[in-house]
DNA sequence: AATGAATGAGGATTCATTCAT
DNA sequence: CATGAATGAATCCTCATTCAT
């Protein structure tokens, strides 16, 4: 019993674990179901079984991603607590694009950037997301700012939004470019003038 | 003689502009020859008339975006002499995002996210949108650099790479977010940190 | 013991009411077996545990109309003694068409038309439940015939194959005409001419 | 030009005729797309070339048996004028089950009832078959009206309704029972009743 | 240059049925 | 007796591309 469930729970790990590379790799639309059950070694029916259809997939495939984030078991840093951090998270990417030579981009993006009218609920997962995200930020400058060491001007949400942008933009310019360099330009300025805020 | 010709070459440049459009709207891979077919109402084998594949209307497509970009065609600014340039180059793509309700993307970064490994011409078409960009961002800085109006340990190029990053971060996060405020924070703080380097 | 019995035997009339109901609304091949367990509530294996195949079910759902039919478990009439029984026999069907505004046909009818010819064993089931409808017409005239109430020239029988035609023509008429007008007209002067060989 | 016309006219006429006889045969639902394209010898997609969708296909077949009603391509007695007319109307179904050996039904009730809600259109383009059938057993009966040979009591379209009701009611009948007799105890009992009300 | 019919591989999805537990 | 995971053929449909005229 218990062992025909973890099985099964496997076979449908494997499914999105498999989506989810491809996806990242190649972009959905340019995904079969096909090759997702060949990569995952899953019957051919056993997706629908599992997904109510491909979009059903997409949406678990991010749900996945968002539990993986929330739980911490992605190597970002999620407690960005010192400028050290905070240049941790960005180089974070930065390196990631290095490891596989600046072949993908953000796999969220990825899925965000073919996304049509009609997945509405998959862009709201995204959006989940990148609001989780930008909140590891936001809570770096609040602390920040709550002891005091933060201009006052300065919007902690905002340079939030700042620094996603930066990572954002520098994940599709490397996947482009093929190099990091403008991306590490990017980032190099960004810290200078975040650490330019403090006082 | 003469007539033909300038009527094929609108067939052509249909073609190209609904390609376009639909491209930028739902994506490359869901968009299908028929449907830009039937958007731009030719006929199904006008298109293998004038392009080889589809991937070559794509370089097409990509190529015609370019030119329009080099003839200045497009209503963004291209010859950034001003801070104030800089600015409305910066708001441009906010005001874009506003005006299409946040539904778009870049369309290059469109194009872009979708690209797999056999598609390195096209790669390179959207590379050298990307550069070309960048370029007028870098002469603006050049030029301030040129006047001494530049901080000595800023690099021009950087800064561009900079701000193009804040650009293409804040398209795709207004698109999955469906609101341009993150966007115009980014560009806010970008800007304030740009104007700081100015002596 | 008994107990499981009588909950397992739920369990198999449960499907076959359920597979009833949605031949009848949609038809059978239009019907697939998940439907049938999700209606009724059944779990995937009980379905084969309880029947061989598909075609096997097909045939106990019209083995169990049947049984109902013949236990006089249907709101029909079944013992047709009067001339006014003979009306409510016809105008059970024309109301059932009014109740279900017109969107089914006679249940065996409907599963009688998609029968292909390795169904042999259910197209003899129906053959039964008809033969049996009409017997019970058949008696009321054989009852007439023997009470001398009825023209020498008129075959029982027959007259039952006139009033069967009359409400299997009724029926699929109405369901296509959305309307029962066409069906009270036939049986309007199906009840003429009968009553008029009376004497 | 006209060759080609010609030609794909010829496959488009092939798969609708193919798809008529199997429809009829076995039922929409158990005739397959690739069963009918296999049978007209068409290819692959030729199909959604022509037909937006396997509905689109039965909607055509239909219309094309309506064209051909209406064009009196088919052996069936259209302008009945007299009372051996109408019997010629009545036995023409009753020998075409005897020439089928009672395989079949009426081809129009058979994709009628299998029709669900979702497919209103072609209910509609069955409902003008019905119509225009029902329309010219209307007709005789008006003109004998007209010409006072009809008792005054007796409604034209009513009669019609009744004719086309034995006629629908024997076709599937017969095709339970594999035999004619119970149809053709109906008609005649059907005609026995019409003839006595002229005067 | 233009038309649109034809091709056939591959897309997503559903099906009836079997198997392991 | 019950559960639901697994199977794989088949379903409808779409795609990029080529061919005949």
């Amino acid at each position: 019993m218990k062992a025909v469930q973890e099985r099964s729970q496997k076979t449908r790990s494997n499914i999105i674990q498999a989506a989810f590379d491809l996806f990242h790799e190649q972009g959905v639309n340019a995904t079969s179901v096909d090759e997702i059950l060949k990569e995952s070694g899953a019957g051919k029916s056993q997706f629908y079984h599992y997904f109510k259809s491909k979009d059903d997939l997409i949406h678990e495939v991010v749900k996945s991603f968002s539990e993986k984030l929330r739980s911490k078991k992605l190597p970002v840093k999620y407690d960005i607590e010192s400028w050290d951090d905070l240049e941790q998270w960005f180089y974070f990417f930065v390196n990631f694009q290095k490891s596989v030579h600046c072949e993908r981009g953000c796999p969220m993006a990825t899925i965000g950037y073919e996304l049509t009218n009609d997945q509405e609920l998959i862009r709201q997962d995204i959006n989940l997301i990148f609001e989780f995200t930008k909140n590891s930020l936001s809570r770096f400058f609040h602390g920040l700012k709550a002891k005091g060491k933060l201009k006052k001007s300065a919007d902690p949400d905002a340079l939030a939004d700042f620094c996603f942008s930066i990572m954002q933009g520098g994940m599709i310019t490397a996947k482009i470019k093929k190099e990091t360099t403008p991306f590490e330009n990017a980032v190099h300025h960004a810290i200078i003038y975040l650490k330019s805020l403090t006082r």
